[in-house]
DNA sequence: ACGAGTTGACTGACTAGTCAATCGACTGTT
DNA sequence: AACAGTCGATTGACTAGTCAGTCAACTCGT
């Protein structure tokens, strides 16, 4: 405090006045949720003061779009780098599954604000953010399209459906777990990745076999 | 009109103000969302001054607990109604997802509403309504584990995760039309059961048989 | 003339965003 | 070493506007 002043300046100095103010944002929305809380929430939860959120974010919205944007870049980053590791299609899945399962097991409260205010809000920023959350399902389509083009996967599922429902039940699981309907723990967050993708992939893959007629 | 009157009165005059309402609300939070509108907008959508909305509900909240009541009951009733009809579990879980499906193509704007504003929000009316919510996923779920028991579904698979998956995948696709990502049309519904239930069932069905290695 | 149904101006409470003032770390000058 | 100046960071009182819910009055059928 009195011995060295010049090697911190400002970037060590105060934990990131920014950076307090998103990690406090997600505590109160998570809580709260992003129309019912105030500004003065967050910046009482930050620990400082009002004005200062709006010398670091034009808006409330802003808030919410700086951390859906800076986890999804994440999200799309991890499934184009699972895309070009993994090989086959189910492993393929079940990374994509386990980073997002992850990411809730991590940080429960950002993934239920991403989910809860972003993703499944068709009314605001889910319409806002529809480009982003649309690059995640058409990645997902293309790793299907792929895998039915090898054979792996069956070639009569439409590969827009498959991305859209395995997403979608990964989301309904984080959706369990943020309602309390469903046991939380690491054990369960393990079973639960491994369940989506034996459910969806049992119904996908072309090694089920003897199950294809439509009607 | 001018012969009978005592069967008429008050039942029918008016086209049932209360009714209009409602159903001026459905088209209002299918458009702006909840938290956006302003209750003059559901009175100015439904012919009715400001005031009459407060004669015939207690608040705004009223409006969507009523909407939500409404139609999930007709859900449950349903569900319970396929359950005791049908015999084949996937010819249940067709008619489920069948319902659903035609509720969104009968009235998109209020399926909309009770998803996007009862059904997914966890912070407001989605645990005010758990309870509700929770039945039909134990509905769903007494469906899977009666198939578990006469062995038509594989045992290894928490029938409580198999009808959250079930009831998300369908949910998702109501997403997906909502967010305009899936094309609409009748024809396109009927693929979507039949999708859904193929999908959720390739992967429960023992018939699918050779693939029941969990790791 | 009684009252259920209906009206819409108004109130009370709340909050996103603004802004003028202050703080404090660092610089250059003497 | 003392000092004035600079400028981004920080503060919180305040403004401007919003909107849910109230209520006194009016309408009209019987």
């Amino acid at each position: 405090m009195s011995a060295s002043r010049p090697p911190v300046a400002r970037a060590k100095n105060g934990p990131d006045k920014r950076r307090m103010i998103l990690d406090a944002a997600v505590r109160v929305f998570a809580n709260q949720g992003f129309h019912a809380c105030r500004v003065s929430d967050i910046a009482d939860e930050a620990g400082v003061a009002y004005g200062l959120v709006y010398h670091y974010f034009a808006s409330k919205d802003e808030i919410l779009d700086t951390l859906f944007l800076e986890r999804w870049a994440v999200l799309l980053a991890t499934i184009r780098h699972v895309d070009a590791e993994e090989t086959e299609p189910r492993a393929k899945l079940h990374a994509i599954a386990s980073f997002i399962v992850d990411s809730y097991s991590h940080d429960p409260d950002l993934m239920k604000v991403i989910i809860v205010e972003v993703t499944r809000a068709a009314n605001s920023f889910g319409q806002t953010h529809l480009a982003q959350i649309r690059e995640a399902y058409d990645l997902i389509a293309a790793i299907v399209t792929a895998a039915q083009a090898e054979g792996a996967f069956k070639a009569d599922i439409d590969a827009e459906f498959a991305a859209l429902a395995f997403y979608g039940a990964i989301e309904q699981m984080l959706t369990g777990w943020i309602f309390g309907l469903l046991p939380r723990g690491e054990e369960h967050y393990e079973r639960a990745k491994w369940l989506v993708v034996e459910t969806v992939c049992g119904g996908l893959e072309t090694t089920t076999a003897g199950n294809t007629l439509p009607r």
